[in-house]
DNA sequence: GTCTATAGGCAGATAGAC
DNA sequence: GTCTATCTGCCTATAGAC
């Protein structure tokens, strides 16, 4: 039962914070849904610093093996860009914001190493948008002005905000409106 | 010295909450930078969440009578839209994220009286950019495909999720070159 | 691995002196 | 208005039994 039990942890803990904060929890919380004790947690992850870290590498493992599933599955870049949205979307119905953003919001009153990891999951997200853009660009899928990379940033920042938003609004179809807005952009007809 | 301590402990807060967010500082944070003890705030605050609902308050004034300003100030809607931009850049300037896209992440650890304040911010910032971007249209000015809620919802998303992204990657231009993107879709050549 | 028990500190909040 | 003193409760973390 030992890594069952630690990646129960991991997946509560990671709700909680996508749902109230790294602040807006305790240990407590996570024994109580997990059914043990909160001491026991530490012998997974001793302190809630080390849990945080391995809950944002684990993150990160996961969004890349998504985005390489997206390349496996779509070869059009406007379909990688949808699934790419797509997954945010999904993060939201479950009524959570993306981890990385919400760990971003909290930065000064987080361990550096945690900062450290979550500009990583940023850079990552960075630079596959600009090769699908750079791609769909050339292959004439797509068009837009200016570089890749402003493009880039525009989306992954429409993405992290929508998510907010649409939330505090509790209105899903916000998020919808903000990145269809973003596709028609693109010439995108559907 | 009534309220002048008071406008003190307020804006201590809020620039706590905008860098550390509303479960990541204490009272006792506030006394220290005020100067006072943090018995003291209660005199003006008796709860967390009286102090919480004062400050989102006097936010949505301060920022309605920024957009009030600008109205006055600018005639062109490009002009006004640059302007609201600038508004959430200057907060990023300080290394702060906007009060209530700080408090729109944290909304599930947070009292209901101050959710609901949030989204009134929302609201008030989805409404003006709506109507400017339809005199825009109107006047011929900006050229955008789709409903104005869309555009709307758009740049508020890209705006409150641009601090959060920018931030966390100590480069300020990375907010820029988002931003500057979404004004080159309405055709601005500037 | 999980437990009980507990340490040590900090949180929000109150009472009452000045 | 601001203070000192203090309460109660929760937090992270550790020690040691089972």
């Amino acid at each position: 039962m030992s890594e069952v039990t630690a990646e129960k942890v991991l997946d509560v803990a990671q709700a909680l914070i996508q749902r109230r904060g790294y602040n807006g929890f305790s240990f407590r919380d996570i024994a109580e849904a997990v059914g043990i004790r909160s001491a026991s947690i530490h012998y997974y992850f001793p302190s809630k610093t080390d849990l945080g870290i391995a809950l944002v590498t684990r993150y990160h493992s996961a969004f890349a093996a998504e985005l390489a599933a997206i390349e496996n599955r779509q070869s059009s870049s406007v379909k990688r860009l949808k699934s790419f949205i797509g997954l945010f979307r999904q993060t939201l119905e479950n009524r959570r914001l993306c981890l990385c953003g919400m760990l971003g919001a909290e930065r000064d009153s987080l361990p550096d190493p945690i900062n450290a990891q979550v500009r990583d999951f940023f850079v990552l997200c960075e630079s596959w948008l600009i090769d699908v853009l750079k791609q769909g660009r050339l292959a004439g899928e797509i068009e837009f002005r200016g570089p890749p990379q402003g493009m880039a940033d525009h989306l992954l920042a429409l993405l992290e905000g929508a998510m907010v938003v649409a939330r505090s609004l509790e209105d899903l179809s916000r998020f919808d409106k903000a990145t269809a807005a973003y596709l028609r952009i693109l010439r995108t007809a559907a």
